[in-house]
RNA sequence: UGGGCCGUCGCCAAGUGGUAAGGCACCGGGUUUUGAUCCCGGCAUUCGUAGGUUCGAUCCCUACCCGGCCAGCCA
């Protein structure tokens, strides 16, 4: 669990206690998060929900959920309900639940203003020249021939632009700035564009819709946001946020404060590559357990608690950052460690006879559900003569290093006996297929050899067969964002389906809920999407493991 | 070569005029029937570079360098 009482501070919260201690806003922390409802949450929006709404809880101040849903062409209600279910799962409430659409007359209201205050005019350029006369990165825009249109003309445009009388691109509303700016975003930018769409919320009411920039200013004043967050690409859109409210009477000027967004190596967090992989089917839907969002993870198996540590570790800042998985990783662990329950599972299994077994004995093992934690309680296992052991705890030819089972060594069954292997057999083609081994009738729960090696296994008589799926990272290069074809970096080995392994009796119990601890593997729960008659199992993440498999690189 | 932002350990990140917190990673050691967990220890004489101010600079000033961002009728 986070430790809220020692929540990190940073340079938004420093301003903050600023501006409480100068007594502005009246002392109030209002802020909101704002997705547009365009895609599925994910693991760059959890920074902004952390902050927004962590920011709220510990002024004792007020978070507003608000769609930015400002272009019907790219937004849906299943992208809204979407969203809000995440943004509850994380483990956060919204003081107000509104929507950018909320406020479109008064939008339309303060643009005519804008009018009136010749701050604003109807551009009948098309897309196309606009962009030509915006000028360069190092060159100075065109004012528009229409840029001084008589107000009164303007006002008749623009409220027949609202009437649908033109065609979509036949006219735009622009903000009257400065077409010399060095900020681009000064040159005139476009405040209404015509769009014939239906929008998720108000339908066919609207044929103009307002732009973000102007949007979202006048959005936050309304709703008396106090300070608004938002990544740092927006910087260069802050004078122009300060130019609409400044020019406008607003109810009040909420400070934009722009941070660093969040990249985490081997994820991408683009919308727009997200919905690719989604559409051209590459994964198994928005919620699949290698994706990013926020339902891919809960799919996973992923707390909200280690999210939001996560979220708490990696700090907000202005400097562009890459975080290592290992980060979250680390958080995923630390939460699912002292409360799992552990099992024993073996996802490829190898088979073994224990030849100085009686053939038809069976026993019971009782085994702790946790290492440490005695609440957790105690299971029986049942063992017989033949059992499965993991394919990879078995070398025939062990290097020094490996202290698992080989030809002739002798291994620890977790919970049970020392078994020594005396044979390995093999089919036509050279595979191992089955290892006989024996066993030491006075070696269960005593330590008389100090073996080295602890392997688990499970009995075949009693086994239950499940599916357990490995996942891998998603692509195979730190910064898949920087790639041009993004499915050319697809990692093919990212999903591994076991649908042979082999689990204890007591796996019966597991709910859809519960995180369990296949023990030496990893994290695992039962698959949502996939779990009916048979069981099937995510790996969540794997355990920490200090010892590279021989034969292979370091995972670094 | 326009505007704006950023630069403290491999990856994050505190500190901001008095001589470098913490986390992840990594490396040792201890406990352990999970090569897990847990515990102990190590890990920046140095804060992009070069000057300057100062008794003293990561922190102030100047210049330079590196790296993102911006030319949607997207957000």
């Amino acid at each position: 669990m986070s430790n809220s009482s020692a929540q990190s501070s940073n340079f938004i919260r420093h301003i903050i206690d600023q501006d409480i201690a100068n007594g502005k806003n009246d002392g109030k922390v209002v802020t909101r998060f704002p997705p547009e409802p365009n895609g599925y949450l994910h693991i760059g929006h959890a920074k902004s929900i952390c902050l927004n709404f962590g920011v709220a809880r510990d002024y004792q101040g007020q978070c507003n959920l608000r769609f930015d849903d400002t272009n019907p062409e790219k937004e849906s209600q299943e992208y809204i309900d979407a969203i809000k279910k995440d943004v509850q799962w994380l483990g956060f409430n919204w003081s107000e639940l509104r929507h950018a659409s909320d406020y479109f007359e008064k939008l339309y209201e303060y643009a005519v203003e804008l009018i009136k205050l010749n701050k604003a005019y109807v551009c009948s350029l098309n897309a196309e020249d606009i962009r030509k006369q915006r000028g360069t990165l190092t060159e100075p825009g065109i004012e528009s021939p229409y840029r001084n249109r008589n107000i009164e003309e303007n006002l008749e445009l623009f409220a027949d632009m609202r009437a649908g009388k033109y065609k979509e691109g036949e006219h735009v509303l622009r903000a009257k700035i400065d077409m010399g700016s060095g900020n681009i975003n000064l040159r005139d930018p476009v405040l209404y564009r015509i769009k014939y769409a239906t929008h998720p919320r108000t339908q066919d009411k609207w044929c103009i819709y307002p732009m973000y920039d102007y949007t979202h200013c006048i959005s936050d004043s309304l709703e008396g946001i106090t300070h608004s967050l938002c990544t740092l690409e927006f910087e260069d859109h802050r004078p122009l946020y300060d130019w609409v409210l400044d020019e406008l009477k607003t109810p009040s000027h909420p400070q934009q404060i722009e941070f660093a967004r969040l990249s985490v190596e081997y994820t991408i967090s683009s919308k727009r590559k997200l919905n690719l992989l989604v559409s051209d089917k590459h994964v198994d839907g928005w919620d699949d357990p290698r994706m990013p969002t926020i339902s891919g993870m809960r799919r996973r198996g992923i707390t909200p608690e280690s999210i939001r540590e996560f979220c708490d570790r990696i700090g907000i800042t202005k400097k562009d950052a890459f975080i290592e998985m290992s980060v979250l990783e680390n958080c995923i662990r630390e939460d699912l460690d002292p409360r799992s329950n552990r099992l024993m599972c073996v996802i490829n299994p190898l088979k073994v006879v224990i030849e100085n077994y009686p053939d038809d004995k069976e026993e019971e093992f009782t085994a702790k559900n946790h290492p440490k934690d005695p609440e957790q309680g105690k299971r029986s296992i049942p063992f017989s003569k033949i059992i499965y052991i993991e394919r990879d705890d078995f070398m025939e030819e062990p290097t020094k290093d490996f202290f698992r089972l080989g030809s002739g060594k002798e291994v620890r069954l977790r919970n049970a006996y020392d078994i020594k292997c005396t044979d390995v057999i093999k089919n036509d083609m050279g595979e191992i297929v089955e290892l006989l081994c024996e066993y030491d009738p006075d070696s269960a729960g005593k330590n008389k050899k100090k073996l080295k090696g602890i392997i688990h296994w499970v009995s075949a008589k009693h086994a239950i067969n499940v599916e357990t799926r490995i996942y891998d990272r998603l692509f195979n290069t730190p910064n898949p964002g920087a790639v041009e074809d993004i499915i050319s970096t697809l990692n093919n080995k990212s999903l591994s389906i076991h649908k042979d392994s082999k689990i204890e009796p007591h796996a019966k119990t597991i709910t859809l809920e519960d995180r369990v601890q296949f023990e030496r593997q990893g994290f695992f729960c039962l698959d949502s999407k996939h779990t009916k008659e048979k069981l099937v199992f995510n790996r969540i993440v794997t355990l920490r493991d200090s010892w590279t498999k021989p034969g292979q690189a370091s995972k670094k």
